[in-house]
DNA sequence: GCTTGACCTTGACGCTGCGTCAACCCTTCA
DNA sequence: TGAAGGGTTGACGCAGCGTCAAGGTCAAGC
């Protein structure tokens, strides 16, 4: 007769573990001895394996009992669902994985290696560290909007490097990010007059930055609140920008009537 | 400036989550309007997300923070820990997959194919169903006891089942099992001669079960036991083995001097 | 016979990461 | 004007045990 640290032993549990299957009827009690041990036998030892066995396969507690008791078409039944989720769980873990991977190898942190690519571009080109996070953290936000497609953005966004007008204009914002002039340094018209440009020159030719995304307002005010929270001259910059007839910041979009123009 | 509810949507959780992690600390507290709705920025966006991000990778909310705060050399430590970690979970549940296949296709429940293989022939050769969950159930203790070992012991089981004695006396106890007859039933000598006929063989011809197996009479003992509790008269096979020079039931043991020959 | 240390007993609280009331307040819209 | 659909704090609940606390027992050695 088995004591029932010898029992938890036997099958590689704790004591307490078996109390526990006590408590919630899953394991029936067994005989007491003359001092109040409780004293296991062989067919306890099989019990105890058999409900492991299925509690390690993330089978909860108060399915188990049922199960050992069902027949065999039911049991069947239930060993596909644990299955399946089984396979979902591995599933789940292994995307973590791969993001965990990307999160090590730089500042990803749930973005796509295209973002991170690009962001490692921006760098290369002289843009400043405290920009960089500003702009992944843009990227954060988009990501978690559109995890779909944040990808097809990423082509075009890197071909726009390529205008030494947006190549000037990170260099200007990324020495305003640095400096703390306040709102009239005057980087800021510079920065301003350099995204009204190409703001105008992609109107005309009909290049729409975020083009036939369905519409979502929120998303993108929230994408130029993060920029302003980053820096409040951010705002003066919306405020420049509405001068020359812009609205927004990191979707632009034509005003209707230049107001000062 | 967004809602908890909003903020929550937006980075997928629920709103009570967003609370917890206030809570814990683990996100700071906005600042609250007018009617003491909390209001949150973009900025909480990013921050929610961050955290999201690491908790789905399983790391614990008490670590979060602490990783988020860490430089980067800190923090790229951290992620070697979770990838390990989570590389260890996953390698489990496959194993947990594994045993739950075999489970379902039949009696397995922790048992290696090469047992279910053993269960099989068996029922191949008329032992009755009864007869084979006993087995299985020794065979639950043993692959329990050395889960690394059991598969060798299979082959010189399954080539024993050649032997006609063999064969007849699971035939006899398979009867046994089904009848009642109580102590008294000439079927149990019958056993027992088998048993102890082949049991002198073995000893002669110099195989012993078991054989160089550290010995670990608790094991065995534990098997006996199963036997008697799943069948009272093995307690009687096991005095009538006695009798004939034999202790032990599944693993036999000449005694100094049969007590009774 | 006495101590020591390793077990056993019950009972109770602690832990994680929230879900889910309850009881109430705010805002908005028909 | 009242109903719906947010928000607020506070509290308890959940799984699956871990971990005290405050004892009672058992086997061994002195």
């Amino acid at each position: 007769m088995l004591t029932i640290g010898q029992l938890a032993a036997y099958a590689g549990v704790t004591a307490r573990a078996v109390r526990h299957y006590h408590q919630i009827g899953l394991l029936p009690e067994p005989e007491r001895d003359a001092s109040g041990y409780r004293r296991y036998g062989a067919k306890a030892v099989v019990a105890l394996i058999k409900i492991r066995t299925l509690a390690n396969a993330g089978v909860p507690l108060s399915q188990i009992g049922q199960m050992l008791e069902a027949d065999a078409s039911t049991f069947a039944e239930a060993v596909r669902r644990i299955d399946s989720h089984l396979r979902d769980e591995i599933e789940r873990l292994e995307t973590s994985r791969e993001q965990i991977a990307q999160l090590a190898a730089g500042d990803s942190l749930a973005l796509p290696p295209e973002v991170v690519f690009y962001l490692d571009r921006l760098r290369e080109i002289g843009v400043s560290e405290r920009m960089v996070e500003a702009e992944r953290d843009g990227w954060i936000l988009v990501a978690a909007r559109w995890p779909e497609r944040v990808r097809e953005f990423m082509p075009g966004k890197l071909a726009q490097l390529d205008d030494p007008r947006l190549v000037r204009l990170y260099e200007v914002l990324s020495e305003l990010v640095e400096s703390d002039e306040g709102d009239d340094d005057p980087r800021l018209r510079e920065a301003a007059d350099l995204m009204a440009g190409m703001a105008e020159q992609a109107y005309t030719s009909g290049e729409i930055n975020f083009g036939e995304m369905a519409y979502d307002d929120l998303s993108f005010d929230l994408l130029d609140a993060l920029a302003v929270e980053s820096d409040p001259r951010a705002q003066r910059m919306l405020d420049l920008m509405r001068e020359r007839g812009w609205a927004g910041w990191t979707r632009l979009k034509r005003l209707a009537e230049p107001p000062d123009s």
